[in-house]
DNA sequence: GACAGTACTATCCAATCGGGTAGTAACAGA
DNA sequence: TCTGTTACTACCCGATTGGATAGTACTGTC
């Protein structure tokens, strides 16, 4: 059981996965690439309202912490193709509560 | 299963979720929270790092999610104690599986 | 030669965030 | 009378974020 402690420790381990998820997007991100992987316009297209300079941003912190891979085609117009690595789709149950937990809360407060 | 489609309604209900805890705060006030009610002061001491401020206006945020309770009691020095809703302890699920992810993250790539 | 296409990067600028400091109400104790 | 206590709010100001726009490298096509 998690809940009836505060324990500090958990705390941290809270705040690692927190640092390395910040923002509003890398989740959304992720799950994109959870069905497979996608190249930067696909991305750009799908994860709808991120502009183009934060994906790009977004995209090298995830790449930093091993959540994705970056693979660079030597082709005429360039072509990157991003996926998800095994750690990132660890998050997979993470994602998981997150949606279910999304769709009670819409229930519940948005309506 | 989730993964394996990249389905927008699963994306907008992570939004959702998303938007209601965005910051790096409320889900480490949430897990303060999940031990027992707590006052300001207590939150503020437990909660290392964040401000007064930002406290307050996070406890705001929560209040109107109704993610948490805030209780005031008619005092000489004024005592306000917030507890954790049912919806906010629906949050559970999510907490653990960010516990645990964070563990293996902090393994994999903290070292 | 002009243009299109891809994946960015750079620059400018406005909005927001967040820290620090100070102040408030109301009463208790020195 | 002065200070301390709690849970804030107000204000100032610098840092960060994020949007809009434009530019770059390279090559194939019209």
């Amino acid at each position: 059981m998690l809940t009836g402690n505060g324990c500090p420790k958990t705390a941290l381990s809270i705040r690692d996965a927190l640092e390395a998820l910040e923002g509003r997007w890398k989740l959304l991100i992720l799950f994109a690439l959870s069905s497979g992987p996608r190249r930067f316009k696909q991305l750009s297209a799908e994860v709808s309202g991120i502009t183009d300079k934060v994906l790009s941003k977004e995209l090298k912190a995830l790449e930093m912490n091993q959540l994705i891979n970056r693979r660079v085609f030597d082709t005429f117009p360039p072509t990157v193709e991003y996926s998800i690595t095994e750690h990132g789709a660890s998050l997979e149950k993470v994602l998981e509560e997150l949606h279910y937990w999304g769709l009670a809360h819409r229930a519940k407060i948005i309506g």
